[in-house]
DNA sequence: CAGTACATCTCGAAG
DNA sequence: CTTCGAGGTGTACTG
């Protein structure tokens, strides 16, 4: 079989049936049409006349991308149940349907692609924060030496502690790991695991520090977390 | 000038001239392909080969959609040096750059369909948090009876609280609107609040409560709230 | 330009 | 199944 079947300037019957074949055979459909658009689900939304592509996946995935930005313009995810209709004015209509629905009305039909793909490599990522907490785990001196102790992905009451050691001193630390440059939202977090900590778990006489680790930090978050009784310690994701 | 130009199973160069044809005219392009990708930028990432469905913007975007899933396998943004050249090997080599690289080296290049689009249409979306923010200052009430004094998004030194007001019996009301589910982050953030404003702010003998109002809030931050002492309040969004 | 907060967030993993 | 948290989050808006 081909991989690639296409049609240009279909008229919207065949059209319908073009796409409704590549679905119920798990095609992955690409459309160039001009068409509005109409969304109702967890927001609603409708969209002017205008070209667009519109992307089909055997997942049910239905994407509508304009010629601007990473997002589509409008969407449905995966699983939605994806088909093509006429309408009574003789249009082609694309749905996808969930409990939400996305309708696609296509006044110009320019091509319709359908690509009998195979894909079964998977992606590999680094530079997680998983990564970031095991180096921490297995060498805590890059934090600060003398670390010992040390639990990963602790709970409390309160919420769970990225890793939650003592220092050389044996003070308690409680330790936010961030692979993103710090924010106020990560001072606050980590404010709130301190306060926490020593009104339910601290012992008399008990110190608690807390250190934020992330690979960047300004000097505005530097001041917050100054005010807040912070530590921050730079560390790169890899 | 035609709205579609198509090129099926061109040889490298032609496809290559034809990428960068389209880059130059600001075409919407589409690719049907099989190859492998390398990212190098905030994380790394490299996929194995593979059929994959490429989109590259007239805005620089540049999107590598696999057979599954709302989001691309991998992309750069909006802003991205779009090109196309031959590897040693004479493989097609689409590329992406800012300060982060991706780089898509094509093995087959079944299809690639240049898109002459016109897109003046505008979305427009109901539902917003602003609405939620507009409907409590001009009737507090739906928050609770008696309140008073209501500023919307006072600033402070600690942060920006979404509304600041009094209560029926005076005293000082801290409100965080959200217009999702209430997460563990709007908890800290207000707890955040409500202790750096006792600590800067709070007059003797003045009490500070913390509300949130979010449209749900399940059980687990409910008890995350109460443990902050901080109050629930629900609100639809719309 | 940085900082801030929303999003039809999506998505995978864990409980 | 829901819940939770990360993401190369992206995106718009404010100062």
């Amino acid at each position: 079989m081909d991989k690639i079947t296409t049609l240009q300037n279909p008229d919207p019957v065949t059209a319908a049936n073009h796409i409704i074949n590549g679905v119920l055979s798990d095609k992955l459909i690409t459309m160039q049409v001009r068409c509005t658009v109409n969304y109702d689900g967890r927001a609603s939304s409708n969209i002017e006349e205008g070209d667009r592509i519109l992307i089909a996946k055997p997942d049910g995935t239905l994407l509508v991308h304009g010629d601007e930005n990473y997002q589509p313009i409008n969407w449905q995810s995966s699983g939605a149940e994806i088909s093509a209709d006429i309408t009574q004015d003789e249009q082609l209509l694309v749905t996808g349907e969930t409990d939400e629905y996305l309708g696609i009305t296509c006044t110009e039909i320019y091509q319709i692609t359908l690509f009998n793909n195979k894909d079964n490599a998977e992606l590999r990522l680094k530079g997680t924060e998983e990564e970031m907490h095991n180096r921490i785990v297995s060498n805590p001196d890059i934090v600060e030496d003398g670390l010992t102790n040390i639990v990963n992905e602790k709970q409390f009451a309160f919420g769970r502690v990225d890793i939650f050691g003592n220092d050389a001193e044996g003070n308690t630390v409680i330790i936010e790991v961030k692979r993103r440059p710090a924010t106020r939202d990560h001072a606050y977090q980590l404010y709130t695991y301190l306060m926490e900590y020593e009104k339910q778990e601290k012992d008399t006489n008990e110190t608690v520090r807390g250190i934020l680790v992330a690979p960047n930090c300004t000097d505005y978050i530097h001041e917050i977390l100054d005010d807040l009784g912070l530590e921050y310690i730079p560390m790169q994701t890899s």
